[in-house]
DNA sequence: CTTGTCTGCCC
DNA sequence: ATTCTGC
DNA sequence: GCAGAATGGGCAGACAAG
């Protein structure tokens, strides 16, 4: 198949606002492809490269490459060339990868270029990805779009059963089963602003700590222990603590849910920046365990001795679970039976923030695992701050923000009267307030370098946010985590927005 | 060898 | 990660 | 309620440049 296709049928795709007709478009498209092109288009318009990340990104691909006039690329040699582009490494690899992408790039139409940009970037902006994805191959083959779903989420991967349900039809989809050994996407959480919230929307329900450190999975066969990330990344050999854990328990045969966290000789978990170093460093794995050990703390079981338990409610998972492992090995928590309990909910939630953690999730006793959704059966409150800060300055948006205003730079007051910027924030703004904090800072504007325009510092903002970070970044030292706008604060005047002095003593526990 | 840039992946 | 928007 | 878009910050590691 020619890649000409792909690139057009995903312009088409983007230019469709119903996901109907998205899914309509793919489909003609999955049926229309030759078996050895399958496993390469499913992934290619679901947005995705079948060899994941290249090494490739906006640096090389800034470079414009003139395009060619006719279209004669076709998807396996698009593939040949990725897969090479995978493999380079080394002194010289990066010269060799704007070299391979120069090629790529000189076959490719215009069309292609925009779409090959898109996929190697990771933005195809065409308001399709792996779900919708799905729905078209579903259509394509005449399977039931829940038995796909489901085989995606068990398989973790759309690519896979693409390729066994085009090459074998329905029947293949019974294959992806719960497997020990094989990851699947985890359930996540959405969010509720309060325990009260969260507890009156779901009636009986565990009421758990979140611990701020890196989600895993943890699968254990024997003796063969394997640890994924939320996006099912391999990170077993960054972890021998899990290992040894998970080797001491005495079932033989398990998949568990849970958190990895540092904790440090007081028993108080380490910060976030900590425990994500330490997870994140690979070569001198022994060394960064003893300056930083880890700890896993498991809030789930989906399989244990050869049973598959995503089905069964929580309440029943979680008795699974403690049979399985012993309590300092999992989270705490206490169980609510509907808002008669909320007084008892509240101050398990004041206690884990007391003993320093990031809040509580909530969840359903009654919920099956909904293994690869964001539920509503799960629902985390974390506690929000909020300060009136100063937009020194907004970047230009992209995509659907293109023309608009849209990332914020955001200061706090300092002694000599001037700010010092703490972050930016894009989130957070409706279509209605993006329009007229572009409209305002335009007024306010003293520089504009085509990405960046600089503003007098008058417009007082709301700002939210989750907790302060260190930064080298930023001149106070420190960094907002997960700012969001609240409102534009017209009422206050600059020198009515907080101090960088009063944000700190806020946060005792972060040091610049 | 040191420092800076880029990428990928955690949240 | 959070939030908004269209379906 | 789902799925997607838009875009944040830090950190480790691989390379490039000096």
């Amino acid at each position: 198949m020619l890649l000409t296709r792909l690139a057009q049928v995903s312009r088409d795709v983007a230019a469709t606002a119903a996901r109907s007709r998205k899914t309509a478009l793919l489909a003609e498209l999955f049926r229309e492809a030759e078996p050895d092109d399958v496993p390469i288009v499913i992934p290619y318009l679901a947005g995705r490269l079948p060899q994941g990340r290249l090494g490739v990104g906006w640096k090389v691909l800034s470079r414009p490459v003139p395009p060619a006039g006719e279209p004669t690329l076709t998807v396996r040699e698009v593939d040949a060339l990725l897969g090479e582009l995978g493999k380079v490494s080394g002194p010289g690899s990066q010269a060799q990868r704007v070299r391979l992408v120069g090629e790529l790039m000189g076959a490719a139409t215009e069309e292609e270029q925009r779409f090959l940009l898109g996929l190697l970037t990771g933005e195809v902006r065409q308001g399709a990805l792996d779900a919708v994805a799905v729905e078209g191959l579903a259509r394509a083959t005449g399977a039931d779009p829940a038995a796909v779903r489901r085989a995606v989420m068990l398989a973790g991967s759309l690519q896979t059963v693409a390729q066994a349900l085009l090459g074998e039809g329905p029947g293949a989809l019974d294959r992806f089963r719960l497997t020990v050994g094989r990851p699947v996407l985890p359930m996540l959480a959405h969010s509720a602003s309060s325990v009260a919230e969260a507890v009156e929307k779901l009636g009986a329900c565990a009421v758990e700590e979140k611990l701020d450190g890196i989600r895993v999975q943890v699968h254990r066969d024997g003796d063969t222990v394997r640890v994924h990330t939320r996006t099912l990344d391999d990170i077993t050999g960054r972890l021998p603590e899990v290992t040894a854990a998970a080797r001491e328990l005495r079932g033989e045969r398990f998949i568990l849910d849970g958190e990895v966290i540092s904790f440090d000789a007081a028993g108080r978990p380490r910060s976030f920046q900590e425990t994500a170093g330490r997870v994140g460093s690979r070569t001198d794995v022994a060394k960064a365990a003893g300056e930083v050990p880890v700890s896993p703390v498991f809030f789930d079981v989906l399989s244990v001795d050869g049973t598959d338990l995503l089905d069964l409610p929580f309440a029943e998972r979680h008795a699974e679970l403690a049979r399985l492992v012993p309590e300092p090995m999992r989270v705490r928590r206490t169980v609510a039976s509907g808002p008669g309990d909320l007084a008892e909910a509240e101050r398990f939630l004041a206690e884990t923030l007391a003993r320093g953690h990031e809040g509580v999730v909530v969840k359903a006793l009654d919920a099956p695992y909904s293994a690869g959704r964001r539920g509503a059966a799960w629902l985390k409150v974390k506690p929000v701050h909020t300060l009136d800060l100063v937009v020194l300055a907004a970047e230009w948006g992209h995509g659907r923000r293109t023309g608009k205003l849209s990332n914020l730079h955001l200061g706090a007051r300092t002694p000599d009267g001037g700010f010092a910027m703490l972050g930016k924030t894009f989130k957070g703004m409706t279509d209605a307030m993006l329009a007229w904090q572009t409209e305002r800072l335009r007024e306010l504007a003293v520089e504009d370098d085509g990405w960046v325009v600089r503003v007098r510092p008058e417009l007082v903002v709301e700002i939210a946010y989750d907790g302060l970070q260190r930064s080298t970044r930023y001149p106070a030292g420190v960094t907002l985590r997960f700012a969001r706008v609240v409102r534009y604060r017209e009422d206050k005047r600059p020198e009515e927005a907080d101090t960088v002095e009063a944000l700190l003593a806020a946060h005792p526990e972060v040091e610049p």
